[in-house]
RNA sequence: GGCGCCAUGGCGGAGUGGCUACGCAGCGGAUUGCAAAUCCGUGUACCCCAGUUCGAUUCUGGGUGGCGCCUCCA
């Protein structure tokens, strides 16, 4: 029995689908009117979890995560630029999904856009017209909050407080002002669409009901977001769903938001005006910087529910932690995943593979973390203890212990093929390349002060090859790189190590320590294994 | 002013009325030319004060501190 904390009741309810075996699952998506930050991933990352887990535990999840394609930001955004509201809406709708299939979001199976249902929107704002829910005002047409006895519920507030409150401002056009707009009348060069009551745009908030109401029904089982959005985006909605239908949403979950040293990074966050703090929450960013598997990961670990802190330390330990689970899992990480069309075969068959005692006992503690309010964090402490049991174990038995950790964690999309070389050298590659170039030209010149001129040769040669060339002057030499950077790291690594080992090889390990600590001192390790030396960059 | 969340060992982060996750870092040892990686071992932490209890970090009340929302936000 998976049990859910419900926002709306602030309690932890058993789950019990509308219709047997079928859950539908809306979580609010983005306004794409700029640059992805790594906070609008939250929700499609913690959610595919939450997804993934109801498919393995056999429901048919129907998973909608909305586009807010047309908004005031998006519109703002156009007049300032000069460039159309479509353009840029669909350049940065297009960066969300790209940021999604990155990390691994596989379980939505619907991208609704606002702009798609402007017709059913204006049906509906009709119908709470009819109702007498909503009133037309000079500019546009309104929800009336105070037809709304229990307004507030969500987040347990009262119209009262939040009008003595502060912020909430008196507008005369307003029956009261917690009323918001259903629909906005458009002033000369917005764009615009025809309605009943003139031409115009829907207003924030009304998109989110009416497309849950065209995918998934009046009322449907779970509906996600982050936790800014209680309030009032998904109060309003609240409030618009039950006078339009009666009931909305079942259930309510929220994510914690993005933080860095303990504070919420929002849109409004001071430190936000510097552009290297803002640089370094773009999402795009982040995954190329850390890789989508560490993030992934850092994001799993911790609760949905709470905050995620993305400070450097945190991430980086992330990493470490993952690195090393990589390790281990070694050539099974890469295995193609199972294909099944249905997750619970697959989930069943994991929970009747035979295993030791302790590593069966780690994975009923998996089973049970994520039905208990999908418990990531703790389920994820049972795969690090069933790989500490696996290096217990005889070979055939730890290779079947590490198999089930695998698949326990693909269950909730950790450990994909490929996801290794977030945690290996060929990312950090690149970045690497000048400083280890800088020790290989040391190198050079003073073979060529001892005019070994053999060693300073062989060096050019392998750096040529490399794409690499080498420009010798008065003042020192300089080099240019004429192919990819990555290709080039390779083989310079090549020429390090096999320079050391030449060292190593006359016994000379003095030169051969120099080179390890001016590897070491850019941040590349290397390993002297019975196959030969490896190198690791941080 | 209103509403809510949280306080756990050096750090991150789960969890429980008594059996003291997990990861990172640290320390000791094995291994190694030296390292790295790996392996073995190692740390009785739970904001303060009352109360309930045989027993509380875990429950109740109060206090203190941090954070979030009440404006745009995922």
């Amino acid at each position: 029995m998976i049990q859910v904390f419900n926002t709306l009741t602030r309690q932890k309810e058993p789950f019990t689908p509308i219709r047997a075996g079928e859950a539908g699952l809306y979580v609010c998506g983005v306004t794409p009117y700029d640059d992805c930050h790594i906070g609008h991933l939250m929700g499609p990352v913690l959610f595919d979890a939450v997804s993934r887990w109801l498919l393995a535990r056999g429901l048919r999840v129907r998973f909608v995560n909305n586009i807010t394609d047309i908004d005031d930001k998006i519109i703002n955004r156009a007049k300032a630029s000069g460039e159309s509201w479509k353009a840029i809406s669909e350049r940065y709708t297009e960066q969300y999904f790209t940021c999604m299939r990155r990390l691994h979001v596989r379980t939505v199976t619907d991208h609704p856009r606002c702009t798609e249902y402007i017709p059913q929107m204006i049906a509906y704002i009709g119908d709470l017209v009819a109702k007498d829910r909503a009133y037309v005002a000079a500019d546009g047409v309104y929800y009336d909050v105070l037809k709304q006895p229990d307004y507030g519920k969500l987040t347990g507030r009262r119209l009262d407080d939040m009008i003595s409150g502060s912020r909430v401002e008196r507008d005369a056009g307003l029956r009261h002002p917690a009323d918001f707009a259903l629909w906005k009348l458009a002033k000369p060069g917005e764009p615009s669409w025809d309605s009943p009551w003139g031409g115009g745009r829907p207003g924030w908030h009304i998109e989110c009901s009416v497309m849950s109401l065209g995918t998934l029904g009046e009322t449907f089982d779970i509906h996600g977001g982050g936790d800014d959005l209680k309030f009032p985006h998904h109060e309003n909605e609240i409030a618009q769903g039950e006078a339009h239908g009666g009931s909305y949403a079942r259930c309510w979950m929220h994510n914690g938001l993005i933080q860095y040293e303990g504070v919420k990074v929002g849109k409004s966050d001071p430190r936000m005006k510097d552009p290297a703090f803002a640089q370094r929450f773009k999402a795009v960013h982040l995954i190329d910087e850390h890789g989508a598997a560490v993030l992934r990961f850092l994001v799993l670990q911790g609760h949905y529910r709470r905050p995620s802190e993305f400070a450097e330390k945190a991430i980086t330990a992330a990493r470490t932690a993952l690195a090393k689970m990589h390790r281990q899992f070694g050539e099974l990480l890469d295995e193609p995943l199972m294909d099944t069309g249905r997750e619970s075969d697959f989930l069943a068959e994991i929970a009747a593979r035979p295993a030791s005692p302790a590593v069966s006992s780690h994975r009923d503690g998996f089973f049970s973390a994520m039905d208990d309010d999908f418990g990531t964090g703790s389920a994820i402490a049972h795969l690090f203890s069933i790989l500490s049991e696996a290096r217990k174990l005889e070979p055939a038995q730890a290779r079947q212990a590490l198999i089930i950790a695998r698949d326990l964690g693909r269950s909730i999309g950790l450990f994909q093929p490929g996801d290794g070389a977030d945690t290996s050298s060929a990312e950090a590659a690149s970045s690497k390349l000048s400083a280890v170039m800088e020790l290989v030209i040391a190198l050079r010149q003073q073979a060529r002060a001892n005019r070994a001129f053999a060693t300073s040769d062989r060096i050019r040669d392998a750096l040529t090859a490399a794409g690499i060339t080498v420009k010798d002057a008065k003042d020192g030499a300089s080099w240019i790189l004429g192919g990819a950077s990555d290709q080039a790291m390779e083989r310079v690594m090549a020429l390090v190590i096999g320079l050391r080992e030449q060292a190593r090889t006359d016994k000379d390990f003095a030169a051969s320590d120099r080179i390890r600590d001016g590897l070491a001192a850019t941040g590349i390790t290397l390993n002297d294994g019975t196959s030969g030396t490896q190198w690791t960059a941080i």
